[in-house]
Parts: C-alpha cells; sequence; structure tokens
RNA sequence: GGAGAGUUGGCAGAGUGGCCCAAUGCGAGGGAUUGCUAAUCCCUUGAGCAGCAAUGCUCGCACAGGUUCAAAUCCUGUACUCUCCGCCA
C-alpha cells in the first residue's frame, strides 16, 4: 500500500508505476474520493466535538434534545464516511509500489537486465540423463506413484533423495544462522491479512489454496515471507532492534493456476515445496535497503557457490517484477536438462508496501514513528534446486557427486543405486 | 469438542454509566544537580488531524456491532489467553 499523501505529491510517478508494471488502478478514483474523505471527517469531527461537550455539561431537557439530533446526524455522516473509506481502501489496494530509479524498463522477462555469471556450467563428455531421468534411474524420485497419491504435479521423495533434501536444508539454515540470522519455523497455514499484507493479494487470488469453507479464514501460504513478514503486525519496534533478520523454514503450496502446460515434467514447477526463506525488517531508508539487500543476495549466491553451481543474476524490469516490489534480483540457475538457466532465487525490496498493510512501524531515539522496510530472498527452494544440483553433478557411470559442504549432513559422497 | 474465568498504555495495575480527553508504580528517553560508584529532582513516554508555533481537536481500554443525551464501564457477536475434562502426533 502507498500512503494517499505519497500518491497526492507523486502522482505522476504513481502512474508510470502502474503502466511499467502493467497494471491498472484508478488514480484519479482516489484522489477524489480523498477529498470527499476529508471533508467527512471534519464533519464527524465538529459533530464529536459538540457532542463532548453537551455530555460534560449540566444534564437538561435541552442537551437531551440537541444531543439526540447530533446522534442521528452522526450515524448519517459516519455512515457515509465508511463507504467513501471502503471505497477508497479498495482502489488503494490495486495500487502499485514504485520502482526505483536503477530498475530498467521492460514489458516482460525480455527486459530484464543481465548482471553477472558466476561459475562454470559443465560440459559433458557423455549423453547427459535429466533429473527425472536420474531420478527414477537412481530410485530417488518416484513420480508415477506421486501423481496417483498427490495428483498433477505430484511427487515423492526417496531414499538418498530424500536425504539429499533434508541435509540441504540443514546446510542452508545453519550457514544463515551463523550469519546472525534468526532461524524460525513458520505456519504455513495462515489468515487472509497476512496474504492481503504481504501483497499476495489483491492480485494473486487464484494462486493460493484455500482452506475449507467460505466461513474459516485459512490458507495455504506459498511462501515462507507470508507468516514471517506478519509476524510483527500491528506492533511498533524499536530503531536500535532493527535491522531483523530472519531465516525461515516452511511448506509452500502454490496453485500454479494459469501456467497448467508450462513445465509439466519433473520438479521444476509443483504444487508443494519447502523453502528457506530471508527475510528482513529494517529501518525506512532507501539506502541502507539498498545495502541490506546486497547481503540477501550476497548470502544467496555464496550458497549456490559453495554447492559448486553456476548462476547468473538478472535485474529484473518493470514489467517483470511484482506488484509490492521496488527493486528485484533474481538468480538463474544452470540446469542442463533446459540447456539454460532457471529461477531459482528471488531477492526483492519491498520498502514500506507491505509494513503499511501489516502496520509495522518503529519508533527512533527521538520517539517519532515511521513505516519499517521489508525485504525477502530465497535461500534454497527444494526440490526445484535438486534439478540443478542433479544434472550438474551426474557422471558418466550414472551416480550423482554431491557437494563437499553437504558430505557430513548427508553421510554419503554420491548417489548410486 | 465440553465447562468455567479472563483480555486496560512498553510492563504491572486502578477504574463497574457523566468528577476518566484512563490514576498510580515500574521501565524507557531527555534534562538538571551533586565528585563518593550511585542517588535525587524535573520533563516526556497510545494513534492521528489542523497550525510556523503556543495550542486546539478527534480517536483509543482485545476486535466488530448495538443500547444511551453520555460507554473502559451495559448488551450481542468474534478472536485470543488461562484452568479443568475429552481426543490426539
Amino acid at each position: 500500500m502507498l500512503s494517499i499523501d505519497y500518491i497526492h505529491e507523486n502522482k505522476q510517478k504513481v502512474l508510470d508505476a502502474l503502466k511499467n508494471k502493467n497494471r491498472e488502478a484508478d488514480i484519479d478514483g482516489i484522489l477524489k474520493l480523498d477529498e470527499e474523505r476529508r471533508k467527512k471527517i471534519q464533519e464527524v469531527q465538529v459533530l464529536r466535538e459538540e457532542r463532548n461537550k453537551l455530555a460534560k455539561q449540566k444534564f437538561t431537557e435541552e442537551t437531551k434534545t440537541r444531543g439526540k439530533e447530533i446522534k442521528d446526524l452522526l450515524k448519517t455522516v459516519e455512515g457515509d464516511l465508511t463507504v467513501i473509506e471502503e471505497k477508497l481502501n479498495r482502489l488503494l489496494s490495486f495500487v502499485v509500489n514504485v520502482p526505483l530509479e536503477e530498475v530498467p524498463m521492460g514489458q516482460d522477462e525480455k527486459g530484464n537486465k543481465e548482471i553477472r555469471k558466476v561459475g562454470t556450467v559443465p560440459s559433458f563428455s557423455f549423453p547427459i540423463k535429466d533429473h527425472t531421468q536420474l531420478g527414477v534411474d537412481l530410485d530417488i524420485i518416484d513420480f508415477e506413484r506421486g501423481t496417483k497419491v498427490s495428483g498433477y504435479r505430484g511427487y515423492f521423495l526417496k531414499n538418498q533423495g530424500a536425504i539429499l533434501h533434508m541435509a540441504l536444508l540443514l546446510y542452508v539454515f545453519k550457514k544463515l544462522t551463523a550469519k546472525g540470522y534468526t532461524p524460525f519455523i513458520a505456519p504455513s497455514i495462515v489468515k487472509k491479512f497476512t496474504l492481503f499484507g504481504s501483497g499476495h493479494l489483491p492480485w494473486g487470488e487464484k494462486e493460493v489454496y484455500k482452506l475449507n469453507g467460505e466461513e474459516d479464514d485459512a490458507y495455504l501460504s506459498a511462501t515462507a515471507e507470508i507468516p514471517i513478514t506478519s509476524y510483527f503486525s500491528n506492533e511498533t519496534l524499536q530503531e536500535k532492534d532493527l535491522p531483523k533478520k530472519f531465516v525461515a523454514f516452511s511448506p509452500c503450496f502454490r496453485s500454479e493456476a494459469g501456467s497448467y502446460g508450462k513445465d509439466t515434467k519433473g520438479l521444476y514447477r509443483v504444487h508443494e515445496f519447502w523453502k528457506i526463506e530471508q527475510v528482513v525488517i529494517g529501518s525506512n531508508d532507501i539506502e541502507n535497503a539498498r545495502k541490506i539487500h546486497e547481503e540477501l543476495q550476497q548470502n544467496a549466491e555464496e550458497i549456490l557457490q559453495e554447492l559448486g553451481l553456476a548462476y547468473r543474476v538478472l535485474l529484473m524490469c518493470t514489467g517483470d517484477m511484482g506488484e509490492p516490489q521496488m527493486k528485484k534480483y533474481d538468480i538463474e540457475t544452470w540446469m542442463p536438462s533446459r540447456k539454460g538457466y532457471g529461477e531459482t532465487m528471488s531477492n526483492s525490496i519491498m520498502g514500506d508496501f507491505q509494513t503499511r498493510r501489516l502496520k509495522i512501524k518503529y519508533r527512533n531515539k527521538k520517539g517519532e514513528t515511521a513505516y519499517c522496510y521489508s525485504f525477502n530472498n530465497t535461500a534454497i527452494a527444494s526440490p526445484r534446486i535438486l534439478i540443478a544440483l542433479l544434472e550438474n553433478n551426474q557422471q558418466e557411470d550414472g551416480t550423482v557427486l554431491i557437494p563437499k559442504v553437504l558430505q557430513d549432513l548427508t553421510g554419503f559422497d554420491k548417489i548410486k543405486i
């Protein structure tokens, strides 16, 4: 959510942001409704002031009569105000965040800017298998029974595949905890306000699973970003405690509505996966925000480097970033079967867009309050990362080597049948 | 799932229809003072609006409604917490 004052003062910027992100919102309608809102608030306040004064005076028939009049007037005016505010908030909820000036303009993924490539893309002297073949041959992934039991895009990880998955998660969890991030296991069943607050709604309605009937306020979270960012909702923090850094594990659920035909095979696009997410709640300061963003980026890149995977970093263009985001890097990791890079991490500055919706503020030394900034970046998402890990490390004899950093955790250095 | 009791500011805690625009204490922040290892004193410490400012006003007692000329206080619903019972990884 942008503040109404910001929209007043930066109307053109907001209009540009909407255009560049290919979104629509009724800015003129918002400004007009806000005028009406301000007028109504004044009316209400004047009436309440009189009511409060009367209530303190000696009680007489006249004060009672006037009091009744005020009561009726207030009912009407407050009713009008509520209607206006509801309309205004609905319109406001569709306004996107404004990208930073260094974000390239672009319609879609073609406008993203490659910043760097890191690591060596492996070349193979033998015909390679893709991860689905490796998974079946090494008996570590079972897609057939996955779809039988779970449905479309279902899968089982098994044997050394299951161990590898757990090792990967624990390795990342420990690594970031050692860097001072607070480890969390986050709930995956979340209330609707968390989805709205993190900016997944109103846009991503079809992407989230809703539990039970209409009356239940329960949804399946698509990422730990949602519960963790909401952790401090309706709270005011102290500036000296910022930034708060989290490394949070959670199961993640995505309906993938709208991508039925895409990536139908293998572990690339699944309904249920596990992710460790980096989340930071920081102060309202854009220069500091860029520093935190780079730190999160560095963490993710270190993980890929230690896993020995080749990747590239993209600065996402306006048309390919999310509604709440001000700046976003994606990391794409080399996946031999795709003969290209596939997205494995996504790192964003959200500014105060989420915290304004979630009412997360902080108080500085002078006692002034401001909305926090929020950030999030993937640390590791499995099983998608297994695609890169299995395919890049496959050997001619059909085995797969385990990166050194994982070997203590897996207890083996190679996957073999 | 059943029965009961609760929810007041950063924390503790008073207040059961108008004297509450919430007492008091602690904590925190700012200032003053004194050299005896820390103390004493003063100020500030829920959110917002208008104003250069002094200041004024509105909102706020879990949340949402309602009753009343007037609500922290009465009524209804919801959420959460605690105790006990049941079930359960």
